[in-house]
DNA sequence: CACGAATACTTCAGTACCTGAAACAACCAT
DNA sequence: ATGGTTGTTTCAGGTACTGAAGTATTCGTG
């Protein structure tokens, strides 16, 4: 528990921050919008786009989503009325419930991807140099030991 | 709305994008649970930083926070009932409430602020140059991409 | 000045999200 | 077999959010 007291903060320090929580807002409010345009909710969109990469138990689903479980059952709920998810059951357990996508799931978790236009484009802008710099220094940030140094 | 097909993308692109997508989430769950040491919840601690800036009326924290007005309204209550905020007359204009941070809600707000250690300790660990370079990528990936569609 | 339109806020359904407790079924160890 | 654990669901309770309707105030214009 670091309970340091920031007697200052460098003013450089302070516009990254900054920046990191422009880069935060928007990130978000094109993700929310992408899933309307999807008529899906945000929780909806995250929900499905991890079902497109595997199936996975619900249990699973509540650990990478950080909520719940019976928050998840809801999400599926809701999801499988329209289509995009089905239950399937675990032959090896027959208490645990696997959430797939279904065809049309992944194809509305395909465009949902294409419609996240929003860091794609800029980064194109970015030469390659440019776009090492800022991986090694997004991995630096998020505190993963770096394995690729090129 | 760019409705390409991305003929490929470059896997380094896609790194960074998920990188991107990881610094978005880590923030997030930061702000979260720094809220929620507060006993606040994320809108409630977006609306309380944003007041903790300058008094607003009601109207104006809607287009700040991108949500309709009558949404606001329950959430300034909630903070109201903590004490945490107030509504104060217009006496330039009678219809308008202006909602503003109590002499708590400005001290919660700054607690808050100090929470937020996720960006500002990895940060600190970057070199003034690499801080720079970090600034410079990121203002390219939202200046870049002038979103003046109307 | 009066009156209708516009503006600011609130109230009121209705929906989604989310948690924590309790119920239920199935698994597992003894 | 029994009892404890695990996976899912159901339920109650609370927040967040929207859109429509309601109230109060301001403003524009005849």
């Amino acid at each position: 528990m670091a309970a340091q007291k920031t007697p200052r903060m460098d003013p450089l320090t302070m516009e990254v921050l900054d920046l990191i929580g422009s880069v935060v807002a928007r990130f978000h409010e094109e993700y929310e919008e992408a899933a309307a345009e999807h008529a899906l909710t945000g929780a909806q969109a995250r929900l499905l786009g991890l079902l497109s990469l595997e199936p996975l138990p619900m249990r699973r689903v509540a650990q990478k989503l950080k909520c719940e479980p019976s928050n998840v059952t809801g999400i599926v709920d809701r999801l499988e009325a329209r289509g995009l998810v089905e239950r399937r059951p675990d032959p090896a357990d027959r208490r645990v419930k696997v959430a797939a996508a279904t065809a049309e799931g992944r194809r509305v978790a395909r465009g949902l991807r294409e419609s996240l236009d929003f860091a794609r484009e800029p980064l194109a802008g970015l030469s390659h140099e440019e776009q090492l710099s800022l991986r090694n220094l997004l991995r630096r940030m998020l505190g993963d030991a770096p394995q690729n140094e090129e």
